[in-house]
DNA sequence: CGACTCGTACGATAAGCATCGTAGTACGGG
DNA sequence: CCCGTACTACGATGCTTATCGTACGAGTCG
């Protein structure tokens, strides 16, 4: 019984436990264009997404720093699968901690985005 | 009947209109702990207050700073009154433009108080 | 093994920001 | 008119951050 099921590749991630996640750092996170963007594909996804199916405005680093970002901030779970790195948003330990508050803020970022440019 | 009504003072500050308010700003003036707690307690009062109202453990100028940054992303509302400069959210502009985002980050924030120290 | 892809680490850079202290302006009251 | 109160302006400082480029590590597939 050495290493039966998922097997999600060797080295794993720091993230912040639930009680650990903090408002002020979520609000953080999410006051970057890039990183609203990218939460907002979660979301609209609904499903884990590899880092290189975003096409966003900055190279690499700037986007793995970014995920980094997000993922110390509590807002998204991150692990390797294989060559791929999966990102997933934290929506259980978000709504437990701040119930409601996600989905508020998507749809806030959506109405702003129907009202700008991108429709 | 000069000076009749409220008489403002005369010099006023620069607020960004309703349709200038960006999500992400807000975020951002809110993603500090100083500025979470004063719109904290404006929202608890209620009421417009005074800067000098707030007890916050920063100095006066650093206070201003705060008071100026939430302003500037559309949260607040300043006005010179005499001597004193009033603050009062911005809750119709905010309603407006996120329903209902505003009262699920008080909630939020309360939220967190009461489960760390401050409850 | 070798090449390719995905993502990281590290260093550099430039900008932003939270903080302070001091000096100054605006207003109201004696 | 002078003084006290309320707040600002300015400059300094040190920390954080968004960005990049280049070089590297980990996995997969031929």
């Amino acid at each position: 019984m050495t290493t039966v099921a998922p097997v999600p590749s060797s080295r794993d991630l720091p993230h912040p436990a639930r009680e650990e996640i903090r408002l002020e750092g979520v609000l953080h996170a999410l006051s970057d264009p890039v990183r609203l963007r990218i939460v907002r594909e979660l979301a609209a996804e609904g499903i884990e997404l590899s880092c290189s199916h975003f096409d966003l405005p900055v190279t690499k680093s700037t986007t793995t720093h970014h995920f980094r970002v997000l993922r110390e901030n509590g807002v998204i779970r991150q692990a390797y699968e294989g060559t791929a790195k999966m990102n997933g948003l934290r929506r259980d330990d978000l709504d437990e901690l701040f119930p409601g508050l996600l989905d508020r803020l998507l749809t806030a970022a959506a109405r702003q985005a129907a009202r700008h440019g991108e429709g």
